[in-house]
DNA sequence: TTCTTTGTTGCAACTCTGTTGCATTAACTT
DNA sequence: AAGTTAATGCAACAGAGTTGCAACAAAGAA
């Protein structure tokens, strides 16, 4: 049990980040693949694949769930804890390179970061 | 126009917040108004505040909103850039009275920040 | 190849958070 | 007190995401 079946709507999820460096939504997802996928496979999906380390998610603009296909993360360190980013002119979310290291903060103690900034990227910014 | 009138239950919704020192999400504070009170009016009463710069709210955790009472936060600057923390042991929500500035990121010019950190709280922790 | 097992998909209905339009009520003004 | 205007309740709705169940398809066994 639990074996993970490399089905065509798999594949094609897949092929949908592959394509685009960015995060998506499901709702961005279901646009990419043909539209006779029924959005709960969609959601199953991305379940699955977050499960296998393929993708991982984080809660971004609107408290809607993205999804993102990360280039650092191998399988084994699957440590998300990179911010995300989104552009305010062409709305596009994506993972930042960098590691944010916390300062000593009042009496807690810190175990995950969700970061998500907003500002401008490199396209959109004037030159 | 636009004037904000000082009714009852803006003045329930105030002491809600007043009462705890964490943040709340709408559901939490219907629990704390008279069953009377409808939802709609709970929505809008936090919105009003926030407006009005007596609350700031920021997406907590499975995405839903959640508000609180800032006390290093004035009216006029209201740079609601500090951390908020999640107790995984309590699940209460609460602000970090911290700065947090970031490095440069690769090729991104940064205007906003959500840091939303997950851990321990102090009341939590083995002594 | 065919049978059987088990994972996958579609559908419909549902949950949950949050919003909108509209009629009614309550606050503030004069 | 009367008029104005904001606040409230209600019902219906919107969007993201979930669940139960029957039908289907992939992988392995015979």
């Amino acid at each position: 049990m639990g074996v993970v079946r490399k089905t065509k709507n798999l594949r094609l999820v897949l092929d949908a980040f592959s394509k685009s460096n960015h995060a998506l939504t499901a709702k961005a997802v279901m646009t990419m693949l043909p539209p006779t996928v029924n959005k709960t496979t969609v959601y199953r999906l991305l379940d699955r694949l977050e499960d296998g380390g393929e993708l991982h998610s984080f809660v971004g603009e609107q408290g809607v769930m993205h999804y993102a296909k990360c280039h650092a993360c191998t399988t084994e360190a699957h440590t998300h804890s990179h911010p995300h980013f989104q552009c305010l002119s062409c709305n596009e979310v994506s993972c930042l390179d960098a590691e944010l290291t916390f300062p000593e903060l009042a009496g807690v103690q810190i175990s995950e970061a969700q970061i998500f900034l907003k500002g401008h990227c490199q396209s959109c910014l004037p030159t």
